[in-house]
DNA sequence: GTGGTCTAGACCACG
DNA sequence: GTGGTCTAGACCACA
């Protein structure tokens, strides 16, 4: 059910389950009002320390995506649909703005970005339908 | 002449000196042969730690850009050019790699991350001719 | 009748519930003698856990507050409104103090702290008469 | 220079090493630009984990108070010091709204929570000069 | 040397 | 059982 963080990944273990963590919601696997797993269900599932799963619902607390119940449990909060969607799209465009300007310094045209772009996507085999996902 | 290394950016103060240092050579404003500034004069012009700048020299140097003509200086080496074409091709397909990466996690479809990529550069104005759509 | 606890209030539902017996007793809406609510009733009331309100009424009979009439409910002890009076009149000069301390770690003056107090009361229509400065 | 940390205070250790930086930065010891001390060093002088140092300073950065430079060692952002004085201040109101309100469900006047206060300011010799800190 | 991340495991209050 | 906090100590990249 939750992919499992890849430790050698450029993005850190707790980024990429505070990813898992939002596409769940965003993709409507995980509701507004429904419990999540445990702090120690989710670590032990995922492989990883529970101060590290932990880490990843405190932050998501604070920003509003979820509720913690101490004693109790941690909840999709009302608003994490709609705020995930947002973030998402964010953090994906942050990165594409840095890839853009890191083709800028080193002197390639705005067409090789996305020739190269599209190339990756084709071989990644994500391309040739219309519109497979979301 | 150098631009300054951003402190705040996502590379790290030492990439961005090397990044700065292959796009020179890529784009022929260094040529095999030229005499690059010192270690502490970088360092001085970039408001950086020399060991910054040393550092990434001897990396330079290690990979077969550079040469240390020990007493004289260092210089670009005769390779350099076409290494560091290669060089920054790689690293931008890496994170090109990434960001596709990143957006499946995300749920984000092959066309939108495109599209994506093409609003960007559209709005820096890098995309004026032979826009692929619309 | 009971008012629900706040789950977020910085005071433990718990605490919560055990605050609202004590001052029903201490205002004389519970008088020595009377009978609670039971456990499961209450909890019903409150949309809280039978295991909190058990707690609770387990923690002021071992206080001295509540007597367990076994097979028969819990009463009001007949020295419970005095003692409920001290606890609750305690507790509030444990978190003054608490105050207090938190205004000198912060740097801020004595009458400040009255000050602040006073506007806030105010704000709350709570000090009509005989308001000491102005 | 910097005050222990209490274990056994009711606020919890991060919470009382924030207080003192900020309290530290209100009062303009440390102002904008200054270096604060290593979390390592300052773990050491309150004989304190380094972890809980770390965190204060990542909740304090994320915060706007501090900026720090990996690599390098931490700093106190430009705008810390206005920050500060707020978020001292809305501190101490929020807890004695939190006072007041449960002054008010014990069933205790506004008058006797403004003379509680008065007595334990008086007791700790911070109300007889006029206006002595701050 | 600096901060950042992760693991491991303890202890607590709470439900 | 739940989450929260703290300690201890490892490893990494960076300056």
């Amino acid at each position: 059910m939750w992919p499992r963080p890849d430790p050698k990944a450029p993005l850190s273990i707790s980024a990429q389950i505070r990813e898992s963590v939002l596409a769940a919601i965003a993709a409507g696997r995980q509701r507004p009002g429904d419990r999540l797993p445990s702090v120690r269900g989710l670590a032990a599932e995922l492989l990883v320390n529970p101060n590290t799963v932990a880490k990843v619902y405190r932050d998501l607390e604070r920003e509003g995506f979820l509720v913690t119940r101490p004693g109790s449990g941690v909840d999709v909060s009302e608003e994490a649909a709609a705020l995930a969607m947002v973030e998402l799209r964010a953090g994906l465009e942050a990165r594409a703005r840095e890839l853009c300007e890191q083709a800028e310094r080193a002197g390639f045209a705005g067409v090789e970005v996305l020739a190269m772009i599209e190339a990756l996507l084709r071989e990644q085999g994500r391309l040739q339908p219309e519109g497979s996902q979301r």
